[in-house]
DNA sequence: TGCCAAAGTAAGTGGTTATTACATATCTCT
DNA sequence: AGAGATATGTAATAACCACTTACTTTGGCA
């Protein structure tokens, strides 16, 4: 039975492109069962394709993970820098925007988050991922030389960004990891980042 | 009198404790290859017994990574305890102590450090956990509540405590997972420690 | 139009796994 | 020395997986 040439009921056997909708659904596998608790085969189930087909957009199993953490990574400094340029307030509103931000990708997206920092199973010391990384920061020494007094030293500005980093990261894992049970609102989540800027900053 | 009399090349059939041994055991894998990367049967075979014994012990894989973590989070506790005590100096010193106890016990064990915060496939809220996590929490409040003006309420010691937690957490991950490269001599993090604490328990 | 490389499929290969039922070895106590 | 009790082993079940091989379909291009 033939159809109309490009238009069918069923599923056309060439997907499109199947190689970015395989990341997606890695991406959700992930937020559902975790980095190492999903397959490939179970991936390539959920993209309706056989459990061979990812292995024509991918050498192996760490290379989709892999793609699925850079995506993570620019995902966030995309919307790092989107919420440091829109900031407006005191001096400090585009920092405490940047740590909102933050905590807001890692609720948002738990599982990939702790992806884009666990990442320790053959990807040790991937050079991309680190760069990814750290454009991320740059975002950040971006907005801490901005504070900070005209002519201070790079390093010190490394320092700062360093501490509001650790700051933000542990709040970050504490909440997906649900350590604490002190259920912040938005006001008072931001009036916490505001109050702990300013602290570093001085 | 652990041995059989008449057994002398072979390993004795009774083990002694096997189950604190395979806790040790999986411990040393979390280690190696960390929570989701070792099997039971690995674990097993690397204890010197049958791929079945372990469930005599545990009821499941889960039980075991359970023991693993909690015996994590006691030791912790532990040191944690200890390094306040011994703490000597500014007012802020066990505080500082603290910290460096932290993050000393995330470079050490960084598996398991990892599987304790990070547990979360079929022990979402198990109590057990949560109880002892929040008594080495005690241990922070503990030390806040004594550096605070008398009669300052619960909820900042709380707060502030978890300010504290929030950093050094995000300190002790950033450190295991490699984040940044600036390798901070002893005495440059117990600075560090000890001027953030400074500026967040002002 | 016809051909070819890309992208898909089906059917393996060679593993590994958690868990169980049942058998057996050893210890302890009498 | 014998009887439980306890601790372990054997062997099997019933998956599931990463990845490969060899074949098929398809769309675009010469």
């Amino acid at each position: 039975m033939k159809q109309a040439p490009h238009q069918t009921d069923r599923a056309p056997y060439h997907h499109g492109d199947l190689r970015a909708h395989l990341i997606e659904t890695v991406r959700l596998l992930v937020e559902e069962k975790g980095a190492d608790g999903f397959s490939i085969s179970e991936a390539a189930r959920r993209a309706g394709v056989s459990s061979a087909a990812p292995y024509k957009h991918f050498d192996d199993r760490n290379e989709i993970v892999r793609a699925v953490a850079l995506g993570g990574i620019e995902r966030m400094r995309q919307q790092m820098d989107d919420a440091a340029q829109a900031a407006t307030g005191d001096e400090m509103a585009a920092i405490t925007a940047l740590g909102m931000c933050y905590a807001a990708f890692a609720r948002r997206e738990p599982g990939v988050f702790r992806l884009m920092f666990g990442l320790t199973k053959g990807h040790e010391e991937d050079p991309e991922l680190q760069a990814r990384g750290d454009a991320c920061f740059d975002v950040v020494k971006r907005e801490v030389r901005a504070v900070m007094p005209p002519g201070t030293p790079e390093a010190e500005i490394e320092r700062r960004g360093y501490m509001l980093h650790m700051f933000v990261h542990g709040h970050a894992f504490l909440e997906i990891d649900a350590k604490h049970d002190l259920n912040l609102t938005t006001e008072q989540e931001e009036a916490m980042m505001s109050d702990i800027s300013h602290r570093l900053m001085r």
